[in-house]
DNA sequence: ATAAACAATATTGTCAACAATATTATTAAT
DNA sequence: ATTAATAATATTGTTGACAATATTGTTTAT
């Protein structure tokens, strides 16, 4: 049997795929990203990468140049500085939603997550280990239940990830995350504003640190 | 002179356009979006228009369906309460960081902006009043100095304008926000938190309770 | 008259050829 | 050898023709 092209499932494929190209660093930032061999490489056609480069500039991942194409973007340290902010606010509303309406079976299904990503770590199976910890964060931005909250946050992580990389190459920094995951999960279970709001802020203040610490070492 | 095309500065504008057009209800919820007949009323290429429709999708203003194109989005009462709590979040977010920053200058312009609303309003010159509107809240976003805000809340408020006209047709709720524009003001020259903070939620509540009135009266 | 089957039309989706522009390589002048 | 000017190449931008699908209209059977 053919494999048969369906638009509303092939294309936003299409996207995730890019998306994760570019944050697991298949290009490297201000890497100029040629229509006609992405077009080549994906096995689809050239209109189909540019609309996708063009939907990939709304979300912030690279810069459309008239007549150069695209451009992987390269954050300024003020550029990280901006998103970790709205980052906060924003998990901090979930945080909150979340709480507020807790199940048991939610705690079931963090505590499953965590236990994945500790298990991947402890084997030093890396990508399973970014992998898990991208659900365990998307399955609590759902039991937030705000449609319009999941995708912003889906939108801002998603460029928060692009230096998220240099955080967990640092087994110091990971030991704290995943200790933290045990930590969130309890203070949703007891519906304790004050710590989630401490976590919301710490749980992503290691990725942006090393991040700009490695941009400074870069001199910029 | 021949005024000549410029993709740069061209294709946002188209989108602009379009999104005002939405906004100030040229085209009603539910409604298609038929490529051909927008391309030759605003004369540009179908692909444009199809390019546009794609981004607008991504905003939140338009639903695109395989084989049937654009359709304006009909906000549900739940995606309306959604919109409207992450709203006051980033609304904060920016308060704060604009009260940390505030300069005498910014109280100079926002006054001027407050004026000419008030004085708009005073002449019954709708249009106008919606426009200041605008940018009196545009400009205390820039005074946030956070690029990655800005373009949030630009998105966010973009869909929360879909409902802006509910609560600009009833003179009871344009005087209290008119008020409020002066309370803004005041707060964040005295860098004065806790009123920012409430005012972030009840400056945009009335928009909402307004769209939502009209929502349930018309039985959805 | 109604409903099902089919045909005609309208609309969107895809692609490939060509035009416009930028980038690189080559040549010529000093 | 270095620079400026020009030509060659590579890449993106635009358009229009055609395919795929949905929508509407017509016919036919009951």
């Amino acid at each position: 049997m053919k494999k048969k092209r369906d638009y509303k499932s092939d294309f936003p494929r299409l996207i995730s795929r890019l998306e994760n190209m570019i944050i697991l660093g298949a290009f490297l930032p201000k890497e100029r990203l040629v229509e006609a061999d992405l077009a080549q490489k994906m096995e689809v056609s050239r209109a189909w990468i540019r609309d996708a480069l063009k939907i990939l500039e709304t979300k912030g991942l690279v810069n459309m140049v008239p007549y150069r194409g695209a451009i992987v973007v390269d954050l300024t340290e003020k550029e990280v500085q901006e998103i970790f902010q709205v980052r906060v606010v924003l998990e901090r509303l979930c945080n909150q939603l979340a709480a507020d309406q807790f199940l048991p079976e939610h705690g079931i299904r963090l505590k499953n997550l965590a236990d994945m990503i500790e298990q991947a770590y402890a084997e030093d199976r890396l990508e399973e280990m970014v992998e898990a910890n991208t659900k365990f964060h998307d399955y609590l931005t759902t039991i937030s239940n705000n449609d319009c909250l999941i995708q912003m946050l889906k939108q801002i992580r998603l460029r928060f990830y692009l230096f998220n990389t240099f955080a967990w190459s640092n087994p110091e920094v990971v030991k704290i995350v995943l200790n933290e995951h045990r930590k969130y999960i309890r203070a949703l279970e007891n519906c304790d504003y004050e710590t989630l709001n401490a976590l919301a802020e710490s749980h992503i203040r290691y990725s942006k640190d090393m991040y700009l610490k490695q941009l400074r070492s870069r001199g910029l």
